[in-house]
DNA sequence: CCCGGAACCTGAAGGC
DNA sequence: TGCCTTCAGGTTCCGG
């Protein structure tokens, strides 16, 4: 499950092999993937352009194209760039002038791409980034105030703040001793610091380790990352907290499956 | 605007 | 062996 750390880390690895080159052309084994435009016109525009950047904002991977216009890559929960085959599950292929191969894998097919001709439209319905110097814990207070909704419900929100999603707002609820229940606008001045500060601990611990690989989530060399071992809660059924050895508890969160310690996170 | 739940989609894993 | 159920979760849409 791509989040911040994983999109981040695709970004980095892949830039060096992308920057520069030229789409030669175009596979497309599963159509649904082009989102917009239609996909003759997806094709035309995209065939022939200059790759002359790579970014992210949020879990989105901007593609920058000497026309001006960016190709956006969503890798939703099960997608995944690789450099070489991945013999199953390959959605699309990016062919460039080198001869080299970008794979676009996904088994779930929720993965999109499209061509945008204002990048900065990407970013119009995003919060700050969770990285970013302008998202403080002063930010996180005044939009947590009044807040009803879960506080975990609320750090998955890409509106509120982006790139957070599931593993990682239940790695920092539990630094900073939280409950993933909490009504966002209870959260105390001191609470949201802690939370902050351990938003930021997680996503750069994710980023160093190169990405959590729980699932399907693998590097452009197809090797995987390693933050997953890391985790003290997320993913971790069974197991007992790492603090205090109570058995950790999995519950339901807006459809999302929430790992914390019962006794470290009170309601 | 805010909140919660369903839908999208398919493979892996576990129970019987 | 094989069928069935459950689980996985980013985003969007819809109803209240």
């Amino acid at each position: 499950m791509p989040e911040l750390p994983e999109v981040e880390t695709i970004r980095r690895e892949l830039s060096p092999y992308v920057i520069g080159r030229s789409v030669r052309g175009l596979s497309l084994p599963w159509e649904g993937i082009v989102r917009q435009p239609s996909l003759e016109e997806f094709c035309n525009r995209l065939i022939g352009q200059r790759i002359t950047g790579l970014g992210r904002r949020g879990k989105y991977l901007i593609f920058s194209l000497s026309s001006g216009q960016a190709l956006i890559i969503h890798l939703k929960m099960t997608g995944s760039l690789w450099l070489k085959d991945p013999g199953k599950f390959v959605r699309a292929v990016i062919h460039l002038d080198d001869g080299s191969n970008i794979y676009f894998r996904d088994p779930r097919k929720f993965g999109i791409m499209w061509l945008t001709e204002d990048e900065e439209s990407v970013g119009a319905k995003l919060g700050p980034e969770a990285l970013g110097e302008d998202f403080t814990a002063k930010v996180l207070s005044e939009k947590l105030k009044k807040r009803t909704a879960p506080i975990k419900a609320l750090l998955c929100d890409q509106g509120l703040v982006a790139g957070i999603g599931n593993m990682y707002a239940d790695e920092a609820l539990f630094m900073a001793k939280i409950h993933p229940m909490r009504a966002g606008g209870s959260l105390t001045e001191k609470e949201v610091k802690r939370l902050h500060k351990a938003i930021q601990k997680v996503l750069r611990a994710g980023i160093n380790d190169k990405g959590a690989s729980t699932d399907t989530y693998f590097r452009p060399s197809g090797e995987k990352g390693s933050a997953h071992w890391q985790f003290r809660v997320a993913h971790r059924r069974g197991e007992n907290c790492p603090l205090c050895g109570m058995p950790l508890e999995r519950i339901v969160v807006r459809n999302r499956g929430s790992y914390l310690c019962p006794k470290c996170q009170k309601p």
